[in-house]
DNA sequence: CGACCGATTGACGACCATCAAAGGTAGTGG
DNA sequence: CCACTACCTTTGATGGTCGTCAATCGGTCG
């Protein structure tokens, strides 16, 4: 796990600034909610199907998915969710969960109140297009998700999906020299592009080969982005950020 | 088509009656929003990626669809949109459209200015949670897919698909003997499941061979909804249906 | 050191894609 | 009213991408 480079409430703002204008005043308000952090093993479920949760769960340190399974027990990894993502914000209106969330590595996460943030957005009304404009941005990559699963081939497909982390890294400065940490499995990254992990090695292998990616233990280097970025098909509008990402 | 059951701002609240409650005073506040009508021919685009719309769209007759494409023209469909829904209600806080949404059939449209949306809101701000619940159902349907397409076999695929169809036709009251209208082309279902119109084809001659459904022209009957919804895994929480649908 | 987990490799097979052509059906126009 | 056309459905033959099964290798941690 790295240092964490921000306290949780300066996480949270840097990533809501990413899709979100925020007046001084909003971040100071920001700054005085409560965060609750606690830690978790990796591969622990965080929440699950059924639950009906209270507080929403911001990812401060490590990998974690939202996932789903079949009645006959396949997973579907649904989303990626890297440090400054809250996962379960959708439990703000819907009360009862749909998914689950697990952690991917050992996690660092800070849980944040349902009713804290309903006090904050009265106070703040803005505030509720910020958080309304970040579940609108997950629904977005889940679209995407559902292009690239569906549409193109596995090849363009872990491309797009290599493209898509680096971004999302970057804007909570998680990339340096092109390089980042990726410490999911091949098991993990098959389950989230609907693919077999015999099948996502040997893609993996290709992309290597190609010299699309390096990496060495978990760190995934990405020597020409432009190629990366060509190969993958990869947009980055379906991110909404608000400031353009890398290249 | 059909003939209209509701006036659209009738529509528009049954719809929102499905997954909020209203009160009677929102109801009559939601009755006296301006929503302008307008016709379209089928296979037509509404609205394109790249668009920054300043209206939401409500469909009030006729099947439309969300639609991407990939670079080399490939086509995932990436939700169906029936009477009732808003296909670009996230255009109201994410200014560029990352979507391209069509007709599939002749439809009739509604059009609510995003600046009657927001003063509506203002005066009410509970509505502002229904609409937000909305956009979060629809990412919920968007997981399924991912789940449905990245999971599940072609036959378990489409048995669910026209689960999913039937249900939330039913919640507008599109529904009678278990019989309803369904006006997509199987290329556009196969779009909507990541097939080939080829394939999908074979997979309904299938289910059609072992009577889990029956069709004349567009007109679909399900002879045995138990069935039909174990075949397709089909559980309807992720729709977040306040009632629980016909079974 | 042993156990475990993840990455890798090989052989084989199946599901589904691709290509091509022929029926049906509805809508259009002469 | 019928011919023509366009679109959709259906069918057949063939092939490839990717899944399945199984074994080995390599690194990490107690």
């Amino acid at each position: 796990m790295t240092n964490l480079l921000y306290t949780p409430n300066q996480l949270l703002i840097r990533k809501l600034e990413t899709i979100f204008d925020l007046t001084d005043e909003e971040k100071k308000a920001l700054m005085a909610l409560r965060i609750q952090t606690s830690e978790i093993k990796k591969k622990r479920d965080i929440v699950s199907i059924g639950d009906s949760p209270f507080q929403c769960c911001l990812i401060l340190e490590g990998f974690a998915c939202v996932y789903k399974l079949t009645i006959d027990g396949k997973r579907q990894i649904l989303a990626l969710q890297l440090p400054g993502d809250i996962p379960d914000l959708q439990s703000l209106h819907l009360n009862m969960l749909d998914i689950n969330i697990a952690s991917i590595t050992p996690c660092k996460l800070g849980f944040i109140q349902h009713e804290d943030l309903h006090t904050l957005c009265e106070r703040y009304p803005r505030l509720i297009a910020a958080f309304w404009r970040e579940t609108l941005v997950q629904a977005s990559i889940f679209r995407e998700w559902l292009l690239n699963n569906g549409q193109r081939d596995s090849y363009t497909r872990i491309a797009h999906l290599i493209c898509e982390i680096m971004v999302r890294l970057n804007v909570v400065g998680l990339v340096h020299n092109s390089s980042f940490d990726m410490p999911a499995t091949q098991d993990e990254l098959a389950d989230a592009t609907g693919m077999t992990p015999v099948h996502m090695n040997r893609v993996l292998q290709a992309l290597r080969a190609n010299g699309l990616i390096s990496n060495h233990k978990n760190k995934v280097t990405v020597p020409n982005w432009d190629k990366l970025k060509e190969t993958g098909q990869f947009e980055s509008l379906y991110l909404h950020l608000l400031n353009k990402p890398i290249s």
